[in-house]
DNA sequence: CTGAAAGCGCTTACAG
DNA sequence: CTGAAAGCGCTTACAG
């Protein structure tokens, strides 16, 4: 319809509504084509498009739990960098559990140009016919990870700093490989620093409820055991610490500190304030989709890990 | 290749993997083409199916603001109701603003089966060459929508039977209708029922951070009003509210009343827990889903308009 | 019950 | 600089 409007060829509309004319479509042609792409609301079809070049504009973006605050981050990382070039789609798993190789395959029937898997559950080889990039998915080489151990040290001598020699760890449930390799770093960071990790142990869903009933299990236990600290795999989780210390009147800090893992954004307004060890959403987008973009450019990407720091805030004293 | 290795044709195994072999080819066949498939790890290419059908199994769903836990519930709904038999894609929109019609065009050339828009601009006219769905859209056709007036009417008879007879309310900024819906009702049954909304007026994004400090701005000049309660448009904004009056020592309930709109899962563990008019999101979600299921089986959909219901909690002394 | 063939709307060598 | 043609991987009447 648009060529036969603009009194040319099916290819050369083609052509110029993929801005490869330069040089191959005269202007008036050209200006002729645009005319009547605007005039008759053209788009191109992408399922034909991505048939015929075998590959479309689209990225995928799989994700464990798109209301977690730090996937929100990832997002806008993400999206600021693949920008208009490609078009984001998101996916979220069931229930959020960790996405798995049957997730990525689901989607590589679409053709995306490329495909980012978000906190892949541990040992799942995610490989397909087009890009996949890993996030936070430490050991995978094709990801893109955090470099922990800044952060982790920090946190530790803090706590030691602050007087902590046994404390206590609120893990997650999740899958995700970075979930253990957090509980690993944080317990060798304290075994080097002499501080004991208690061995009552707690685990909890990245929610505030589940963390405040998995604290609400173990909390007598911790302080009979001569728990002064606690750090929660995640913010989430010591946020239902915060809860179940403030409704069983245990001070923060005084009676016992608290910090956690992400530095979310309302991890700033809590009561107290709480100290985390940050883990930048945006940047690890911004990265992830760095890499890709790289991958399509056929260029060598470089492996990238994202440096961590402490927030120190009130919940430990600081 | 499975047509070669099953020792059929194209079409048969065509057949076959979109289960329309009923009657059409004969079990042996069927079986060696399964078994095919099995073996090569074959998945139909999702554009050149598009293609050939002239629509995919894609349904898409856009969303504001993925973050907000709202729009967690609505996709869940969305999800468990197209179940297996669509693929649900998610986009969010740039820095939480309300979906436009160019959003919807957009995801138009992936020759989805169906889109959904929730909580969509005002004054959009969101029409496509799919079928549309919007949620949260009052005034729109083709929209599932939540009848707020039972719960509007309920909190206004419950914060007159508490006493209160001059009511501030904190707004949002967003442009989707269903705010102005919210403000309309509520002030209409204010008046019925002889209560005075505060000339002090006070917006704020979505977030409990920026109502904190719209709050911050007017609760001076709303505690010299008379106001003896405030309705925020939305949890997320009561929390900020709720945090304000916290920090300024203003009791809550006893000094002043606070209220909401959505009853999110984390309202009924807020101190104090959040009276909150209930916008169940989950069946909004599902019932967007089963109006567009009904029109992609050709059957017209019926108009849904969801129930709405207070939820009384301890932050206006119920 | 089965298969050869047309066609979905594009892109891209290729010939002119 | 331009266009005719092949082909992307499927689906679906249609003929057998």
């Amino acid at each position: 319809m648009v060529a036969e409007r603009a009194g040319t060829s099916i290819a050369t509309v083609s052509l110029v509504v993929n801005g490869k004319d330069r040089g191959r479509v005269s202007a008036p042609i050209a200006t002729r084509v645009r005319d009547a792409v605007e005039e008759l609301g053209y788009v191109v079809d992408h399922a034909a498009s991505s048939l015929a070049r075998g590959s479309g504009d689209l990225v995928v973006l799989i994700a464990p739990d798109l209301s977690n605050p730090f996937f929100a981050e990832v997002i806008r990382g993400v999206r600021d960098t693949v920008g208009d070039r490609f078009q984001l789609v998101l996916s979220v798993t069931e229930r959020g559990a960790q996405p798995v190789a049957a997730d990525v395959r689901r989607f590589e029937r679409l053709r995306p140009a490329g495909i980012l898997v978000d906190a892949p559950a541990a040992g799942e080889a995610m490989t397909a016919t087009v890009p996949v990039v890993l996030l936070d998915a430490p050991g995978g080489s094709e990801a893109v990870n955090y470099d922990l151990s800044p952060g982790v040290h920090d946190l530790v001598r803090h706590l030691h700093e602050q007087g902590h020699r046994r404390v206590g760890y609120l893990d997650g449930t999740s899958r995700a490989t970075t979930f253990g390799v957090r509980r690993e770093l944080f317990e060798q960071a304290c075994a080097a620093a002499g501080i004991a990790v208690s061995e009552v142990t707690a685990r909890a869903d990245l929610t505030v409820d589940a963390a405040a009933s998995a604290t609400e299990h173990v909390i007598e236990a911790w302080q009979e055991d001569g728990v002064t600290a606690v750090v929660a795999a995640a913010d989430t989780l010591a946020y239902g610490v915060l809860r179940v210390a403030g409704q069983l009147g245990i001070a923060v800090p005084g009676h016992l500190a608290v910090a956690g893992f992400d530095d979310l954004p309302s991890s700033s307004v809590t009561a107290p304030a709480l100290t985390s060890v940050a883990l930048p959403g945006a940047d690890l987008g911004r990265a992830a989709a760095l890499r890709l973009l790289a991958t399509l450019d056929g260029i060598a990407p470089e492996s990238a890990s994202l440096p961590t720091h402490l927030v120190r805030r009130a919940s430990t004293g600081a």
